[in-house]
DNA sequence: CTGATATATGAGTAAATGCTCACGTTCGCA
DNA sequence: TGCGAACGTGAGCATTTACTCATATATCAG
């Protein structure tokens, strides 16, 4: 009925030996929540891969919502930051380059752990409120830098309406992206996927098509 | 541990009054779902809604399941037909013209019950094989129309990949809009974001950006 | 009217599993 | 060497809830 409501950690790991516990209950968990799914992942289960008994377990993680929410924010955080540096490097690039530099980080970002990406963003809705405005703050603050570049853009880009244009470049992206990781795995190693990816984003925000090998003909603006 | 397996309909109603509950049952189960979530919603909550029995439910749906699996084929059944519908009925149309049908025709199917919708999604991934077998074939069926008719018009469209195209336009139509009634259903009711997600297609596919009332400058290829 | 069948009832049960807690062990430190 | 704190243990409890079944009522055919 109603769902845990612990999620923060109950006690701190101090001596490097429950370090190395914790460690191992998150890297058991990682591999049990992947291997088997939420639901038919029990928190002895995740004890007994970890080789720890379930009181530790229960000793540094309050509940088992919360050994998926801390896996979930250390995935989300890592991939978000990538993609931050990689478009932060390319800032003042020309379009296509910063295009293309995105949609790279994405991709790249999605495959590290696609199996425990795909059971996080599945029971994502019954993980706790907090990680759950995480994850809508994130929502935002990709938007507002979406938006951001498209604005400082304008001049060069065929874009009349900046905050719908940035809705619909995060959204699109964020959509076929979880879409494909989870249903389709095998297209994400696809390098024709990503150029078409890029190629869809190019027309759609450059307004010229980059029909292959014509890229030279206009070369950035 | 396992999931439940029974999802066939354990009676067929024969006689009206049966007929009543079971419209009943999945009347209260689509406002329950919908109200509180799947995890939140007991079997014995349905049947109070309904007004009958627990052990009615369980004469015509052999499990919590059952009730969902109802609900979403139900569901998706009648998205895929109106789309199918629309889009047949432009199938000769300018390409726009088609684009548009296509596009209108989608988001009309999502805002038609979009609190059922995003239970039945959010949950998809644990009902039963046979549910999740039927998304599938209605994936490849929308992957293999959207391929057809991109190869019976390569000559107009910008597009040297069919099936990539195919599968850029289907996943990041999917994608979008469930990410967008789930996350953001109030974009849902906007006209701009519908022509926006028409931009996005045109521009793709045929190449040419339609810039407001442009459309004129450069018809066809 | 009368048997047969379909339908309705809801208190109770069974099973699953997240989690506790009382007790044992190891570590840091003086 | 000893003490207190951190850490580890796992049998079993408490709770939840999907589901059953013995019993009662309604419908219908003949």
């Amino acid at each position: 009925m109603a769902r845990s409501q612990r999620v923060e950690a109950r006690k701190a790991p101090l001596q490097s030996r429950s370090k190395q516990t914790v460690a191992s209950i998150l890297a058991a968990a990682a591999q049990v929540f992947a291997d088997r799914g939420y639901a038919n992942t029990t928190t002895n289960h995740i004890a007994e891969r970890a080789g720890v008994s379930i009181g530790s377990l229960y000793q540094y993680f309050p509940s088992k919502d919360a050994l998926l929410v801390a896996l979930a924010e250390r995935h989300v955080e890592q991939a978000f930051a990538a993609v931050l540096e990689e478009v932060g490097e390319k800032r003042q690039a020309p379009a296509r380059e910063l295009l293309r530099a995105l949609v790279d980080a994405l991709l790249r970002a999605h495959q590290r752990e696609p199996r425990l990406h795909r059971v996080i963003f599945e029971e994502a809705h019954l993980l706790d409120d907090s990680f759950r405005r995480r994850l809508e703050e994130l929502d935002d603050r990709a938007l507002r830098l979406a938006r951001g570049i498209i604005e400082e853009r304008c001049a060069e880009l065929a874009i009349d309406d900046p905050e719908m244009a940035s809705f619909v470049v995060v959204h699109v992206l964020e959509g076929i992206t979880h879409t494909t990781v989870i249903h389709h795995p095998e297209m994400m190693r696809r390098p024709a996927f990503r150029e078409e990816l890029i190629r869809l984003l190019e027309s759609y925000l450059l307004g010229a098509p980059s029909k292959r090998d014509e890229s030279a003909r206009r070369p950035g603006r």
